[in-house]
RNA sequence: GCGCUCGUAGCUCAGUUGGAUAGAGCAUCUGCCUUCUAAGCAGACGGUCGUGGGUUCGACUCCCGCCGAGCGCACCA
């Protein structure tokens, strides 16, 4: 965002019009872009661009706050205070603020008056923004995440980076940017020979046409038992791997067949969370480039032979503890290469990735990659990202590549999430528990309930699907994505709390002002005369305003987690306005205003669930 | 051994360029349904932010040491 939203500014600035959209969208922004021209005029020199406005945090202090003064002056040897006096006395934002005040050592406080709020509520209403503004410069973005294997059930290790891949290309998508998704599934590799030698042999007719999966997890699991105490089975599945790299017919067919098979599966998973991908190019895809990436490394002389493998090593171009290529071993700082040929002439995932990078780029020349893995594998992203910086120096400073990180799905006990008999838990089983669980928990509320207030029986499952998944996904994105969480049915479909049921309820209960208020003439197209009077309507009024804020927060620190935050503090404030600003009772201008917010709340909670793949109920 | 990530209330977790009195939920306790869904709201209780230094107007945040946890350390991905 630092690098942002100076040139976002500065576009604006050229087009009055966008100027005009944004400014309505957005007040933070019209304020900084009013402060930074006004820094400018006091320091011709200064760094403009770490001067940012944002919302206090104590709205006692004021409603938008900058720090950026501090530093600024520190940086130029002035006394703080002064230089904010100058800043303040070139800083002209009357048709905002009634006031700014200095504070403290130098913070600038600005007071926005409600009328700012309320025309800023209005123009949402008027369908103008939701509180964000596109892109103007839109940037390419591709984002790689889920990354299925065939031949295996998806599990509950995938729902992360599903869930928050999915999460971020809608935000990026949201955010005006251009996005290209792609599943690249891991199609490719050592485990065929022994699955295709399990088909050829073992295989069950009846047991593939019932649950495909399961049978190719049968095939896979004897046959590797076999291959661990029998050599020669094993060099029979090597066998039936070296035929299918040449290309023999009869290997590629089942091969492909395999992959047929897994792929319905995924669709199945994918439609359930409601995720979909622009490509899934797997890694088979990049099987003719593999060798000449090779060549290619070996011909530049950034990767050379050891020990029979081929592999880039260190160039000492950093100091050995900063060095990827390096690792120390009882004192000793020896070599830890990417290699990208094994000894037997077979390649490896560091060179199938370095092929996909160069695809990337030459098809859809992104501004960004953004890898959507494991945590445990940073390792081979910092080497992947070294290697081909060394590669292709050019081509690597045109693109960002970022390593998304997140930690493991931790049980109850504290220990890697798995079923009671200790196996992994597949992730359909997941999303089943998770709707029956949330089916018993729809059920037993509805029955707490008046009969005449509940909701009809028939709508209970669809409620149910959507509390549930909703629940499973929510959870997934509320943590820290860095840090392992604890998998708790409990929590995730608790009614109270950081949760998906609690931000669906308040949905609901906005939902339900309009059903009982009938047809509301105006909201849209007159919205006028909105007046933001108690406190918790100014609240509700001003998180709203935040919307764009954390989008663009989410997308430049790849976090989903914000927005979680965000919209429960906004659900958190919906229910307090709730109680103490009753809205069908209220008349004239205080009930117009009130059922904007709530109109605009619902929109936002909405588009904010939305992006974050969870779907909403109109009751429940 | 070396590297990466982390350590915040009894438990599970937040904490947005370093910024003003560190926040939720659960648990414990107290109030609020003849009023738009109480799956809710208000309040109380609960903290030497692992620890010891340093940087500065200001540190949970940045730097260094130590303690503790998880993960990774050529030919699996």
């Amino acid at each position: 965002m630092r690098v942002l939203e100076p040139s976002f500014a500065l576009d604006l600035a050229r087009r009055v019009v966008s100027l005009h959209a944004f400014a309505e969208a957005m007040l933070h922004l019209i304020l900084q872009t009013k402060l930074q021209a006004a820094v400018r005029a006091i320091l011709p020199d200064a760094d403009t661009s770490i001067v940012l406005v944002r919302p206090c945090p104590d709205a006692r202090h004021g409603d938008y706050q900058s720090n950026a003064l501090l530093p600024l002056a520190k940086a130029q040897k002035l006394n703080p205070r002064q230089l904010a006096e100058q800043v303040k006395a070139a800083l002209d934002v009357t048709e905002l603020c009634d006031a700014v005040d200095i504070a403290g050592p130098g913070f600038l406080n600005f007071r926005v008056r409600p009328a700012a709020f309320a025309g800023v509520l209005e123009s949402a209403a008027r369908g103008e923004h939701l509180f964000f503004a596109k892109a103007t410069t839109p940037r390419t973005v591709v984002i790689d995440f889920s990354s299925p294997n065939v031949a295996k059930p998806m599990h509950v290790g995938h729902i992360r980076s599903t869930g928050i891949g999915d999460a971020l290309q809608r935000v990026f998508r949201l955010l005006g940017h251009r996005v290209i998704t792609d599943n690249h599934i891991g199609d490719w590799g050592t485990q065929f020979g022994k699955l295709l030698l399990g088909w050829k042999q073992i295989l069950d007719r009846d047991a593939l046409a019932k649950d495909a999966i399961a049978e190719l997890e049968r095939l896979y699991k004897v046959i590797n038992a076999e291959c661990d105490a029998n050599l020669a089975r094993l060099e029979e599945a090597k066998q039936e791997l070296v035929k299918l790299q040449a290309g023999d017919a009869e290997n590629t067919a089942v091969w492909q067949e395999m992959i047929r098979v897994s792929q319905a599966q995924f669709d199945t998973i994918y439609g359930r969370l409601g995720v979909k991908f622009d490509h899934a190019l797997g890694e088979s895809f990049y099987n003719p480039q593999l060798g000449p990436v090779v060549v290619d490394l070996l011909g530049r002389g950034i990767a050379r032979e050891s020990e029979g493998a081929v592999g880039v090593f260190s160039d000492g171009s950093v100091p050995p503890k900063e060095d990827a290529f390096l690792v120390n071993r009882d004192g000793e700082w020896v070599p830890d290469p990417a290699l990208v040929r094994k000894s037997d002439g077979g390649f490896n995932y560091m060179t199938t990735d370095l092929a996909t990078v160069d695809y990337r780029l030459k098809t859809w020349a992104p501004d960004q990659i953004v890898y959507v893995v494991d945590d445990r594998q940073s390792g081979h992203f910092k080497k992947l990202f070294l290697t081909f910086a060394r590669w292709q120096a050019d081509a690597a400073k045109q693109v960002k590549l970022v390593h998304v990180g997140f930690g493991k799905i931790l049980g109850e006990d504290g220990k890697p999430f798995k079923t009671r008999s200790g196996d992994t838990v597949k992730l359909g089983d997941l999303l089943d528990e998770a709707e029956l669980r949330a089916f018993n928990v729809v059920k037993g509320k509805q029955l707490e309930r008046p009969e005449a207030e509940r909701v009809p029986e028939p709508l209970w499952p669809e409620i149910a699907r959507v509390v549930g998944l909703g629940a499973v996904k929510y959870a997934d994105l509320l943590p820290n994505r860095q840090s392992d969480y604890q998998f708790s049915w409990e929590k995730m479909l608790a009614l109270q709390g950081n949760t998906a049921p609690y931000l669906l309820y308040a949905y609901t209960r906005v939902r339900s002002i309009f059903r009982k208020g009938g047809e509301l003439p105006g909201i849209r197209s007159q919205a006028s005369g909105v007046s933001l009077a108690a406190p918790d309507e100014l609240a509700l009024a001003k998180q709203l305003m935040n919307f764009g804020l954390v989008l663009e927060a989410v997308a430049e620190e790849y976090r989903p987690n914000f927005l979680c935050n965000y919209l429960y503090d906004l659900a958190g404030l919906f229910a307090r306005f709730y109680e103490s600003c009753p809205v069908l009772k209220a008349e004239g201008a205080e009930r117009a205003t009130r059922l904007l917010l709530c109109e605009l709340t619902g929109r936002v909670l909405k588009q904010g669930l939305e992006a974050l793949g969870i779907e909403t109920t109109e009751q429940m």
